[in-house]
DNA sequence: AATTATCCTGACCGAATGGTCAAGTTATTG
DNA sequence: CAATAACTTGACCATTCGGTCAGGATAATT
């Protein structure tokens, strides 16, 4: 269930000593209506300073004024600084792992690469800043996610990889390595999350509407699919 | 000639005013050879410490231990924590604008690709905190980098995709938007340094040899070039 | 040998850090 | 309405932050 041991990280623990929810019977139950109010608002704020500043970066007094509370407050309901990161990565690998949760042998590997780039892309235009969250919690060598990285996501990668060599055998698509096929797909979604600064000042706009994330999402489809060799309907008939 | 403005940047600089290099006449001379080799130290550290905490989460605490100086010593060789980031940001952009620095409409498109993907993926192995330090910077909204987003690195991008535009018209490859195919290309390299926790925990691995890096850039050449349609003599006959 | 420039660093500074606590206010419930 | 639970927050704490500085150590120059 848990997917983030919270003792035993990389980094010295100082202070932190995780008070364990004061009040609320449970962290989840959100009782009272203040209470789910002032904790989505931290959450938001958390999630961009993190996001900005990586763990260490971020500061309780910088999250605590883009909620627009006091800081005593923000610990009342998150306990620690430690425990609100941890909360926010465990809300981040919830909405990960609800993409592309059931696909199979006899499905058609265009459509199914294709919603894997578009939802992909999705979640990365959704939650831009749980991505970048993400990022950099692995640039830093990812010190809270390292049982993920090596459990459970490697085994969500694992099945899709057999899935990917079996549609190859079939002669559904080339024999490329399934791994780096999906790092690939990865890379190049997240890339518009991550590296958004960089895009939208090589590209000179002040944001990605719409129009360009559909434009992109087709681009990327089209080069991958065609890439490795897999076939597929072309959407635009007129072009 | 200098790629950031010191001054006029996101968070609000309270301490840090820069106090321009003490003794030394000036930066880049290196007269004394403890100077050398000290700075040579520092630099490496703090481009640990950078790409791992990020600019507000760095220390120069910790930059001095992985130097194996006293804290004072860092500040006396390098002023300031922002002109010793600066300075790190400086170097890479150096690194980075070496890079397919010559090319024509006249070049042969598989040959021009593949070097780029070749000399990005090295570019990321042989200075995967550099990378790493880079991307943490964007991550961070480009703070430090934004002028040289909109500026240099703009033209660089517009440069690069009017040949493949070019390239396009000749029908030596497909009518693929180009600046989405050099962000792809990005995207693509850059994920195996700064991704690196990601992909060692799922690939099972201790780090990645040669041999894996090979793989992977022939991999990423393979399916991109023929991805946008460019035919490229197979470099492995026996395969 | 004397002088000078460079190098080195412990002590120190004000500000900011994560976290605690007690005393308060507000809301809910018997 | 009384009692209890939930919420709010300013004051405070030890520690760490980036940066300064004085003064000693070392090396280069004359």
């Amino acid at each position: 269930m848990a997917l983030i041991r919270h003792g035993a990280v990389g980094w010295p623990m100082t202070q932190e000593s995780a008070p364990a929810e004061r009040g609320a019977r449970e962290q989840g139950e959100a009782n009272g209506m203040t209470r789910q109010r002032n904790e989505r608002e931290i959450l938001a704020a958390a999630e961009r300073v993190f996001a900005r500043h990586g763990y260490r970066g971020a500061s309780l007094q910088a999250i605590a004024e883009q909620a627009g509370l006091p800081k005593s407050n923000v610990l009342y309901y998150m306990g620690s600084k430690r425990g609100l990161y941890v909360r926010l990565l465990e809300r981040m690998m919830e909405r990960w792992n609800a993409l592309l949760d059931d696909i199979s042998v006899e499905d058609d590997p265009a459509e199914v690469l294709e919603a894997f780039i578009r939802s992909k892309m999705q979640l990365s235009r959704r939650h831009p800043e749980g991505s970048r969250l993400f990022a950099a919690e692995i640039l830093g060598g990812a010190p809270f996610l390292q049982e993920y990285l090596h459990g459970e996501l490697r085994d969500w990668v694992q099945a899709r990889a057999r899935i990917l060599e079996q549609w190859a055998e079939r002669g559904l698509m080339d024999p490329v390595d399934p791994v780096w096929l999906i790092f690939l797909i990865w890379s190049a979604t997240q890339h518009y999350a991550d590296f958004e600064a960089q895009v939208l000042g090589i590209t000179g706009r002040d944001a990605l509407s719409d129009a360009d994330v559909e434009e992109i999402t087709t681009f990327l489809t089209r080069v991958i699919l065609k890439g490795c060799g897999v076939r597929f309907r072309d959407a635009a008939p007129d072009g």
